[in-house]
RNA sequence: GGCGCAUUCGUCUAGUGGUCCAGGACGCCGCCCUCUCAAGGCGGAGAUCACGGGUUCGAAGCCCGUAUGCGCCA
C-alpha cells in the first residue's frame, strides 16, 4: 500500500485545455503507478472567472482520457468536502491560527489607498507591491480599527530577511529571496480564501504527498513554503512541470487553435492517442519509444524524466499518432466511432454500408472526422464536381469520354456488382483497348464516379456504391463532356 | 522594471566527463509498391549541443559570465 497522495486541482474556468490535462495525466499516472490516490478538488474560490458547468466539463475531460479518480466532489472520500467553496470555515479557522501567531496580520487598507500605493511606486520605479502598513500596528490601532468597523483581508507576514527554498523534484532546489515576495492576501474581505491559502491547507489536510502543478506557479512557492511552515506542517514533494505552448512558444491558449480536450474529442481523436501523445509531451522513457499504451505508461512513467523546458504542443505529431491508433482499431470498432460523423452530415447512412467502407478508410484518416469526406459519395445522390477534372493529366476531353464509355460498357456487363476482381480486370483490358495509361482511365472513371481526384479505391467504391448508381453518374459524366 | 525558469535537428526528445564530428520519432525530400490518396518498405537532408570564457588528458553533460526566449508580479 503506497501512501502517493497526488491531486489535480482546477478552477472551473471553462474547458480545461491540454495543457492542464497534461499535468493531470502526470498525476493520474503517478498515482497509477504508485498504486496511491488520485485526487480531484476544485478550486472555485475565484467566483469571478467561474463557468456554469465548469465541473462537468472537467470531469468529462477527465473521463473522456480515462483518467478516473478515487476521491473528488461526486464521489466524496475521507478528506471531503472536495469543493473549496464548500470549505469556508475551514479557512477562515486556519487564518485564524496564523494570527494567533503573528503569521499573519489584518489589514484595512482600502482599495483605493493601494492602487495609489501602487501607482507612486511605479512612478519612482520600484517594484509594486504592499507596503505592509498594517503591518506593524499596534494592539491599541489594531482594535481601533475593528471598531470603526472596517473591512480588512489578512496578509502574510513574510519575513524581511532570508530566503526560501524549495526542493522541486523536477527543477532541483528553487530559491528565492523573501524580500522579493510580497506580504501576499490569505482571506479576503469578503471571507473567502486566496489560492494560496487554501491550496496549502487543501494539501495539507488531504494529505497530499506530491503537489504537481505548472511552471508559471514556481514564483509563488515561498508564500507556500512559508505557510506550511507557518502552520508547523510537511511541506509536500513539489514539482513544477514545464508549460504546454503553441508554435510560437508562448503558452498555450485560445489564440493557437484547439486547445481543449473536448474539442479534440468532437473532432475524432482516440483517448489513448491524446493520452500517448501528452504523456511524451515533456516526459520520455529511453531513446526510442514513441508508442506507449496506457498499462505501459503507468508501468513506466517516472517523475526523474520529467523534462525542464517548456514543450510546443506539435498538432502534426499527435495526428501521426491518432493515424497509428486508428490503424489498430477493428473494423467494427471503426465503425462504430466513425457513424456518428456521417449520421451528421447525412440523412440515413446505412450502417451496413458504411461497415463495408471502413477497411478502407482505416489508412486514409488521421481523425474519425475526416472519414466523412472520403466515402461523402456513398451517401449522396449525385457528386458534384468540375467536368474538367474528368479529363486528367495527358488526357483529352475525346480520350477521356473514349475512356469513360468503355467504363460504361465494360460495367453494364455486370449484372451485380459483387466480383470486384473481375471488374478490375475488365476495366483494365477496356484501357489497353484504348490504349490509356490505367492511372489516366481510372482517374475519369473516378471523378465520375466519386466527384473527386482522390478517393478509396475505385473497384470497392463502385462495388459499395452499387451498379445503378455508378453506370447513372458514368452516363453523366459522358453527357458532361458532349457539353462542355 | 523587479524576480524566476529555461536553452540538443523546424518540432518532441535520447544523452548524467571518453563508446557522440550527437541517437530515435514527427514533419520534410527522394525511391519502391501502386488506378488516385493513404498505409507500408528503403534511403536522404536536417543540431558548429544558444554564445563566450574557464576546469580537465578529454565537455553537449561541471563552473562563471553573456544573450535570447518564456513565466510571475505589476
Amino acid at each position: 500500500m503506497s501512501n502517493v497522495r497526488v491531486r489535480f486541482a482546477p478552477s472551473p474556468t471553462g474547458a480545461p485545455h491540454v495543457g492542464s490535462l497534461r499535468t493531470a495525466l502526470f498525476d493520474w499516472l503517478w498515482a497509477r503507478h504508485t498504486g496511491g490516490k488520485f485526487i480531484l478538488r476544485v478550486e472555485d474560490t475565484d467566483q469571478k472567472r467561474e463557468v456554469e458547468n465548469g465541473l462537468e466539463l472537467i470531469m468529462d475531460s477527465l473521463r473522456f482520457l480515462g483518467l478516473d479518480w478515487d476521491e473528488g466532489p461526486d464521489v466524496g472520500g475521507a478528506y471531503g468536502p472536495y469543493v473549496q467553496s464548500q470549505r469556508l470555515p475551514i479557512y477562515q479557522t486556519h487564518a485564524k491560527i496564523l494570527l494567533d501567531h503573528g503569521a499573519a496580520y489584518p489589514c484595512y487598507c482600502t482599495p483605493e489607498r493601494l492602487e495609489q500605493m501602487r501607482r507612486d511606486q511605479h512612478a519612482r520605479g520600484e517594484p509594486t507591491r504592499y507596503d505592509r502598513r498594517c503591518r506593524d500596528y499596534s494592539a491599541q490601532e489594531r482594535a481601533a480599527h475593528e471598531r470603526a468597523g472596517e473591512a480588512r483581508v489578512i496578509r502574510l507576514a513574510v519575513p524581511r530577511e532570508g530566503k526560501t527554498t524549495l526542493h522541486d523534484f523536477v527543477h532541483g532546489d528553487l530559491t528565492i529571496a523573501n524580500k522579493d515576495v510580497d506580504d501576499q492576501v490569505l482571506l479576503k474581505s469578503d471571507g473567502f480564501p486566496t489560492y494560496h491559502l487554501a491550496v496549502v491547507v487543501d494539501d495539507h489536510l488531504m494529505q497530499i504527498s506530491h503537489v504537481m502543478r505548472a511552471d508559471e506557479w514556481i514564483p509563488s512557492f515561498p508564500k507556500h513554503v512559508l505557510l506550511f511552515q507557518a502552520f508547523g506542517w510537511d511541506v509536500p514533494l513539489h514539482g513544477h512541470v514545464p508549460d504546454v505552448l503553441g508554435a510560437d512558444k508562448k503558452k498555450l491558449s485560445k489564440r493557437h487553435g484547439a486547445t481543449s480536450v473536448l474539442q479534440y474529442r468532437d473532432e475524432g481523436y482516440l483517448p489513448d492517442a491524446l493520452v500517448n501523445f501528452l504523456a511524451r509531451l515533456g516526459w520520455s522513457y529511453d531513446d526510442k519509444t514513441e508508442i506507449f499504451s496506457r498499462a505501459e505508461l503507468v508501468e513506466k512513467f517516472s517523475l526523474d524524466k520529467i523534462e525542464h523546458a517548456g514543450a510546443v504542443f506539435d498538432a502534426a505529431k499527435l495526428d501521426w499518432l491518432n493515424g497509428y491508433y486508428i490503424r489498430q482499431l477493428s473494423d467494427d470498432a471503426l465503425a462504430a466511432q466513425v457513424l456518428p460523423y456521417f449520421a451528421r452530415a447525412f440523412a440515413q447512412p446505412d450502417p451496413a454500408i458504411l461497415r463495408e467502407a471502413v477497411p478502407f478508410i482505416k489508412d486514409r484518416i488521421k481523425k474519425f472526422s475526416e472519414a466523412v469526406s472520403l466515402f461523402d459519395f456513398l451517401f449522396l445522390d449525385e457528386v458534384k464536381y468540375d467536368p474538367q477534372l474528368l479529363i486528367g493529366k495527358g488526357l483529352d476531353a475525346a480520350s477521356a469520354r473514349a475512356a469513360l464509355v468503355a467504363a460504361h460498357g465494360t460495367l453494364e456487363k455486370f449484372s451485380a456488382f459483387n466480383d470486384e476482381e473481375k471488374m478490375e480486370a475488365d476495366l483494365r483490358a477496356a484501357a489497353d483497348g484504348l490504349q490509356i495509361k490505367y492511372a489516366l482511365f481510372f482517374g475519369a472513371l473516378r471523378v465520375a464516379v466519386t466527384g473527386k481526384t482522390v478517393s478509396p479505391p475505385l473497384a470497392p467504391s463502385m462495388r459499395l456504391l452499387g451498379r445503378e448508381q455508378v453506370l447513372k453518374r458514368v452516363a453523366r459524366a459522358i453527357n458532361f463532356l458532349d457539353n462542355r
